[in-house]
DNA sequence: CGATTGCATTAGAGCGCTCCAAATCTTACG
DNA sequence: CGTAAGATTTGGAGCGCTCTAATGCAATCG
């Protein structure tokens, strides 16, 4: 009583193991009586292909493994959209590891994707050392996405972060706040880009730059704004590390009785669901993780086919996503 | 220059290639100078055991399939943690795909993971329709997390969700609430059972059920809102179908000049990240998404060990996060 | 010291499929 | 009607692994 096999169909419809393989990849040079006896024989007995067997046979999977940093993450979501869409587009199919937000986890994730032979590796905002990412890329193609770092031997698709953050300052600046707070991203892999390309904006318009330590959460946020609630020096302007810290300025500033965006603006980063909720309506720099995702699969594939060596570097440019959390400072 | 197999990893080490498959599935029954030298072969060589090799000589794959209605939603990730980890309890590895909130592209998922060959099925939250439940129960053990009406011949967990709004409805009650509005989830799957356990909740309370229609996101909660702005029956309180629409009613309301809680409470549904953002704090009904996701795991992985026949369903108690979106309504 | 036991190792078949080369069947044409 | 060219179909090897049964070998015992 187990699944019918090819031999099975096969015998029912009366023709060899061959052909019935031919009908499954639906070859050119199968005459259409056999043909429509093959199909109808497996409808019949409801069999299916079995995949294992295939991919031994062909020594290939069609198959490509993508691992992201944390399936909690809305901002993850959209790459793997974005991944979807592409890789349908060459009929390659997507195997998803959630990565937990834990770089043991993640190797794991890995190793059981090797093993399972796919043709690449996709890797969303990986929490991998450069390594681990150079031990893989030397087993299979592996394209990294949403890590600012240089990965060698891997393609990269990223945004310009420091850009990003110049846009954010910008912005700010336009509306006329030339007090801007810095809450940073800690340790988090990004953090870095980000606080560059605030302290370059800021000191190429001749303001004064202050970073605070902020992190990745709201609790984090909260911190700092109490800081500055309490040395007295609040600024006209936030520009948080990312939506989430931005939404914990929200709240912390509303606490204190300041109001957003009539005494203090405050800008996010990521264009998550959270900063198009109307009722936090964050401006933030948004990253085109659609986009990033499908180009993540086209350069990958383009890597498989015209066996490309050398790992290619895609820099896209994010843009401003402008909502009701910004506005001119309140004339002094 | 293709990977090594078994056979490359035993000549090196001087041995059968059975032993070799001895020493990968650690075996008690080798010499430990043999496993020795077949480890550092492996490992000199970067063999990796090729898993549809393995799968099909096993005949079996140590592998379940799970399917989420939308990678987007971060109320199905939760359960995915749960899932993941039972399953990695049991040995088990865990397939992602991704539903994309359309039953034609689920019924695909399904197709891809049948022919995985993969022990169990775990849909979450599916779009399918019973026919296609039934068809996939068919072939390999299925449950169904997440998604009230009953699954003929597949396994189901969820939570009561009659009990869930009824839990909502008692709280405002509670509160000193009597004039309690429900905005329904519309045609959503579990649009019903919330409605009628709101309906029956406020009936056996002696209380006027009033419900308007809703859907699931922000935009459907605006239109409600305003439509009891106009009609100059707004309640003191609002039950919300989801947290969504319950993020809609509380921006709608403010729109309107009504403040929450003070004018008016609002309740949600999900207990999903929205209402859990300080800003937002959002008193709503809790599921416990990771227990549903182990026992999802537990239930299905029981069926296949000892093979069990009857179906089980297990209704969860729902339980209720007050927030600071609701409070006693003014005083009139 | 030969027979027995128990352990470590191996040969070989087989999992379900693909794919090449060879076999068979059609059709067309002189 | 014979035959070559094409179009279909098929046999069989082989993909990398597991698993059973058989082998080899050393230790044990009467």
């Amino acid at each position: 009583m187990s699944r019918p096999t090819m031999e099975t169909v096969a015998e029912r419809a009366g023709v060899s193991r061959a052909l019935v393989s031919l009908v499954m990849n639906n070859s050119s040079k199968v005459s259409e009586a056999k043909r429509q006896a093959v199909l109808h024989a497996a409808e019949q007995l409801g069999y299916r292909p079995n995949l294992h067997a295939r991919n031994l046979a062909q020594a290939r999977t069609k198959t490509l493994g993508m691992i992201i940093n944390d399936i909690h993450n809305p901002f993850f979501a959209e790459v793997v959209y974005g991944v979807e869409a592409a890789a349908d587009d060459y009929g390659f199919d997507v195997l998803i590891l959630n990565g937990g937000r834990d770089a043991e986890r993640e190797r794991r994730a890995v190793e059981t994707h090797l093993q399972f032979q796919v043709e690449a590796l996709i890797l969303v905002g990986p929490k991998l050392d450069d390594d681990d990412i150079v031990r893989a890329s030397a087993v299979v193609p592996t394209v990294v996405v949403a890590s600012g770092r240089d990965n060698p031997g891997s393609d990269t698709i990223t945004t310009d972060e420091e850009r990003g953050a110049a846009l954010a300052v910008q912005h700010l600046v336009e509306l006329g706040h030339t007090d801007i707070v810095h809450i940073d991203g800690a340790a988090n892999i990004s953090s870095r880009a980000r606080s560059r390309g605030y302290e370059k904006a800021m000191r190429s318009l001749g303001l004064e730059p202050r970073i605070l330590r902020g992190g990745d959460d709201e609790a984090d946020a909260e911190a700092a704004i109490v800081d500055l609630a309490e040395t007295d020096s609040m600024p006209t302007a936030i520009f948080a590390f990312n939506d989430l810290v931005a939404a914990g300025a929200l709240s912390t500033l509303e606490a204190a009785g300041l109001r957003v965006p009539d005494d203090v603006s405050v800008v996010g980063y990521d264009n998550t669901f959270i900063a198009e909720l109307n009722h936090m309506s964050l401006t933030t720099v948004n990253q085109p993780r659609h986009q990033m995702g499908q180009l993540a699969i086209r350069t990958v594939l383009e890597r498989i086919e015209d066996d490309r060596t050398e790992p290619t570097r895609i820099d896209l440019a994010p843009t401003l996503s402008v909502r009701r959390s910004t506005a001119p400072p309140r004339k002094a």
